[in-house]
DNA sequence: TGACAAATAGGATTTACTACTATATAGTAT
DNA sequence: ATACTATATAGTAGTAAATCCTATTTGTCA
C-alpha cells in the first residue's frame, strides 16, 4: 500500500512510449500510430479490457481503425512482451499492459478482473516435470464472486 | 511417481458413476443417459477436451445428441463440481473431469494441456485483499511451448 | 526520395457459444 | 403399473468473438 508504483501505472508515459518504440524496432515491427494508440489505451487502464473494449476506446482517436487491427495489435503486443493475455476460463480474451509482476482475481459473474500484488506468488518455480518444455509464463490465479455481485 | 492413483483415472468407473448420480440428485438434476455419457467421456480421458471434442466422442454412442446438450451438460458439471473448466488464455473452453488436486501446463502452439501434480501448489492461500470476495478456485498455471512443438 | 516489406481498413468468413421451442423423458406421486 | 410434471433434449436459429482475405497505404531504410 505504501508503494504507489507497484501498480505499474505510475511510470511516466513518455518513458513507456519510448521503451515501446525500442521494443517494436528490436522485434522488427513498425511503429505505427494505430499500434501506439492501442498500446496507450492498454497502459492507461487497469480494467484488463477485451479487444472490443480497446477498439471502442481507440476509435475516439482513430474513427476508421478496424477491430481486426486492434485485435491483431493486441496479440502482437502479447508476443513481443509489451502486454499479455489475462488467464481465465473461457469468455473473451482480456489484455493487460501492466508488466509489473502481479496476479489476478476474476469475478465469474461480472467478469471484473482485480489485480493482486503478492511477492510470494511471484516466486513460484516450474516443477521438474516441465524441464523438457519452455515455460514462458507462471501464473497464480483466483476465481470466484466479487463483493458487489454477491450482494445482488 | 509411486502412487498410480494420483492421476485420478485409476478409481473404479462404477464408483465414480454412482457418486455422480448422487451428486446429480443432490443438485436436483436428473440422471439422463446423455448426461451420464458426457460425464463418462470426461473421466475416461486426460486430454482436457473441448465441448466439440466431447461431442464427437459422445456421438458414437448417441448419434443424435446435439452440441448444445453436450456444451450445456459440461457447464452443468462444472457448476455442480463434477468437473471444471480449465484455465487458459483465450481459445475454446477445455474441460477436466479429474477432481484430484493438480495443476496444468498448456502449450501455446498445439494447445495440449499437461497435468502436474505438485502438493506445494495445492497449499497456496488467497491473499487478505480477497477477503471481501468469495474465492471458488485457486489455480497455479504454466504456459509455454512443449517439447514436440519446439522441435519443429 | 524512391522502393519495398509490413501494416491497415473493410468486409467476409469461421468458429465458439448461446437462445429458442416443440418434443421427450426421468423422477415421483397415485 | 400409470399418469403427471418439471426438467432435459434435439434441432435449428441466432449471436458474439476471432480470424482471414485483398486492395491500398505507410513506416523504414538505402
Amino acid at each position: 500500500m505504501s508503494n504507489g508504483c507497484r501498480n505499474g501505472k505510475s511510470g511516466k508515459l513518455k518513458e513507456k512510449l519510448d521503451a515501446f518504440q525500442v521494443r517494436c524496432r528490436e522485434a522488427g515491427l513498425k511503429v505505427t500510430p494505430q499500434r501506439t494508440a492501442v498500446y496507450k489505451v492498454l497502459i492507461k487502464t487497469d480494467e484488463h479490457p477485451s479487444a472490443e473494449m480497446v477498439f471502442r476506446e481507440v476509435r475516439r482517436e482513430f474513427p476508421n481503425i478496424s477491430l481486426d487491427t486492434v485485435n491483431r495489435t493486441l496479440l502482437t503486443l502479447n508476443e513481443i512482451g509489451a502486454a499479455f493475455i489475462v488467464e481465465g476460463s473461457g469468455d473473451a480474451k482480456r489484455f493487460d499492459g501492466n508488466l509489473v509482476q502481479h496476479q489476478h482475481f476474476k469475478c465469474l459473474k461480472c467478469k471484473r478482473i482485480v489485480d493482486l500484488f503478492n511477492a510470494q506468488f511471484g516466486e513460484i518455480e516450474a516443477p521438474a516435470s516441465l524441464d523438457k518444455f519452455t515455460v514462458l509464463k507462471k501464473t497464480v490465479y483466483f476465481e470466484g464472486i466479487c463483493d458487489s455481485c454477491r450482494k445482488k
